[in-house]
DNA sequence: AATTAGACTCAAAAAGCTTACATTCTCTAA
DNA sequence: TTAGAGAATGTAAGCTTTTTGAGTCTAATT
């Protein structure tokens, strides 16, 4: 494969004139310019961008961390990602968490290595001292769903307990008075989140909270069946059900529907999230 | 941040000799070991991965390009690429082609430029010719979903036709006699190799191909539904409609559904790929 | 004590590019 | 005609590793 040295000998010039051709910084006379592009388009020259990173010090890449790479929520976020980054000619590198810290640890190390010049995680298991660290560092980072006060400018996160607030308001609001809670794993900073939200709302409507009409799902499909398998098994009534993400919604409703018990006639369901999968769910 | 030429000062050995103890692939003795393995610590040194693959002229990394970052299918087949690519101390960077020639194209040459190990392709507008071009040429390169005779080797691929004539046989085995197709779009060869098996189907149970109970869809929810609405507005008769893909099954059923048919007293719905979502409709 | 095989270590070149600084052109104005 | 300014181009150092060929040590053998 052509190098730039190639590319300069059969034009006649030197190194650093193919290089400002190449990137354009400084001027170059309509001559040369030819003459280089002209042995550019001759050679097949392609730059090698590993080169390119390690003289310049900048790679063009962003680390990406996520938990997981499939599901409806990370990859619509890997989507705009990378849609964004190839706009600015720069690229992807990804790496999975798995949400457990060492896995997100190795992620980022890796990541660090390749020295991206900038990361974007969504890390759930790693502690707030370790990111507040990092961001203290070196590469420029954004934290995805996470809020720590002492880096709140790195944070892009939702307001869960607002969020959390609003289901159990929506549920309220119609009428409901004994209202079941299906939640996230709760060492999850957003489950704890929703699942404070909701006792807000429930207080407010001077509705006491009940321990035993809450399950702690795992934000998956399987969760949302369990849960309600479960609260239907302590005889505890309720008429509506608020589970803390749509995948769990969708396996309460899944279960209610195998259990001949009717959506909305016996039991109102709520989720958190509105993903793209809910416009599949019956 | 720390150097290997620091480690090697504060250690008293030569750069050579760090980068033995880094890779592994000589024998250092003992004291020496220990003495560079300290300094590393103290200064809490990280190979450069960028000057390493410049040095060694391995990256490290395999390319990968997918139409979609998101949906059912693109998701788990990142997933799995990464996960095994970690497992084996490589990462993934990836590039979205939007099933549009200039951005595969475009996706590709990026890849190659980030001197990628090797790639990993799920490409459908680039021609043939081009494919053929790249795997004769530098990089190792995979094709999913995509069968090229000259280069078979370097092509995994499901048979599409096969599947088409399967999911129509499994209808006219019901005895359905008046079957309807909603297809891909079908410049996309795995959407005609669909196509075809499903024709081979119906000849072989002697139900002659009505071209007006064949509709052109996206491989979307929404060909799906406007599939069925074009078919019913046809006023052809069927009793069962076979879609190419499982997404246009499922705006198939939902269009149904809004417009009381039911499932399957009135109309069979079959649809292929069995993806996740599947799981989800009702 | 001399020799030597083998284990270990080192110095230096190489990978392909960027960039600060130096040099050479090319005009314009005196 | 030529000094001087500014534009264009060249030179060479530097980025961080890997890797090869050339030592240097050590300990065993004669």
């Amino acid at each position: 494969m052509a190098t730039i040295y190639d590319v300069s000998v059969l034009a006649g010039v030197s190194l650093a004139t193919v290089s400002r051709v190449m990137n354009k910084n400084a001027k170059v006379s309509e001559k040369t310019l030819k003459k280089v592009q002209d042995a550019m388009d001759q050679l097949g020259y392609r730059p090698n961008a590993i080169a390119q990173s390690l003289a310049s010090n900048r790679s063009n890449s962003v680390g990406i961390l996520v938990s997981e790479l499939h599901g409806p929520f990370y990859g619509s976020m890997l989507s705009g990602i990378e849609a964004e980054l190839r706009g600015s000619q720069k690229h992807a590198i990804i790496a999975a968490g798995h949400s457990e810290e060492e896995t997100e640890k190795e992620g980022i190390e890796f990541l660090i290595s390749r020295r991206c010049d900038a990361l974007i995680l969504h890390v759930e298991a790693v502690s707030d001292e370790y990111l507040v660290d990092l961001v203290n560092n070196e590469v420029p980072i954004v934290l995805i769903n996470r809020f720590i006060p002492a880096i709140a400018d790195n944070c892009i996160s939702l307001d869960n307990e607002l969020g959390g607030y609003l289901a159990a308001k929506a549920v309220l609001d119609q009428g409901h008075k004994q209202v079941a809670y299906i939640s996230g794993p709760n060492w999850k900073m957003d489950a704890s989140d929703r699942l404070k939200g909701h006792k807000k709302a429930l207080e407010e409507f001077n509705v006491s909270y009940n321990p035993k009409l809450t399950y702690e799902g795992d934000y998956q499909e399987v969760g949302g069946s369990d849960g309600l398998r479960q609260l239907l098994k302590d005889k505890q009534s309720f008429t509506a059900v608020v589970c803390a993400n749509d995948e769990m919604a969708s396996g309460a409703m899944t279960y209610a529907r195998e259990h001949q018990i009717s959506i909305p006639q016996d039991l109102s369901i709520i989720g958190f999230d509105n993903i793209i999968l809910a416009q599949y769910i019956y």
